[in-house]
DNA sequence: TTAACACTTGCATACTTGATGAAATGATGA
DNA sequence: TCATCATTTCATCAAGTATGCAAGTGTTAA
């Protein structure tokens, strides 16, 4: 990595507005990056949307999936692993829950998101240069 | 996959309450998921956070990142694949900048959120209530 | 047109993830 | 206590992803 190719581009060649903000803390960059990861797979993102329709035990959610008990139980971990999902012993059951309220929104918000936002996922990523100019 | 092991609990065995919603768009879910999943990786999700500071151009991002310009040039086609950034080409330079408002929010946010949460796994998960009777 | 610059793409390699069955652990009830 | 059920952990293999290099594309300026 790394690499001081002098750039020719000259300080004024480009729309150098302010680069010199930092890292953004990047503990936090860290940890939103893992959780984007975590329901950054369907199948665990689907456990989720499950789970905000309420709690519900390991084994009903495999069935409800289809999957195999260890598989969701993998999933289950890696999201509990960033604290998206709870879970709380329940006799013979251990039920899992969405974390909190901010969890629940993330969900579905995730969703309403992705059901607006054009529909293109691979296709037309034509619209290049065209809109926006009213860039502040 | 499938696995009719003619689970012994019984229907009235654990919480079961209203699984019979549907998939929940599994259109949304899939699109929802690879949207996370394109920040779900730390140095893109770095570079959407530069964009958030302002539009810039590869080169620009390269050497703030101090990484290849290749490297950089493909973490943003992932981004453009899935509508998180736009680049509009300026002369001899091609500027990103996030796709619009509604990612920049999802970004500040997630960035937020991320700051807020405590680290701790089980700490202040304590609201282990009982809200569950609600049986339809 | 040509030279130089900005960026992108193809490829090989290295690393990361995900699914699965089998074995282990934890709880409950007989 | 033991038997049984619910869930988790482990080892492993397959599949997916990231990165750097080098070659290729598109622009500007001379």
């Amino acid at each position: 990595m790394r690499k001081e190719k002098s750039a020719p581009c000259g300080p004024d060649d480009h729309p150098l507005r302010d680069r010199r903000s930092p890292p953004v803390n990047g503990q936090a960059l860290e940890r939103a990056s893992r959780l984007f990861r975590a329901i950054g797979d369907v199948a665990r993102l689907r456990l989720m949307a499950l789970l905000a329709q309420g709690e519900a035990c390991v084994t009903e959610l495999a069935k409800a999936e289809g999957e195999e008990l260890s598989t969701v139980s993998q999933r289950l971990r890696i999201l509990r692993a960033e604290n998206m999902v709870v879970r709380r012993r329940k006799g013979k059951h251990i039920n899992y829950a969405l974390a909190d309220q901010h969890v629940m929104d993330l969900v579905f918000n995730a969703l309403a998101h992705a059901s607006e936002v054009s529909p293109a996922p691979q296709t037309g990523l034509n619209h290049e240069e065209d809109h926006q100019h009213e860039q502040t």
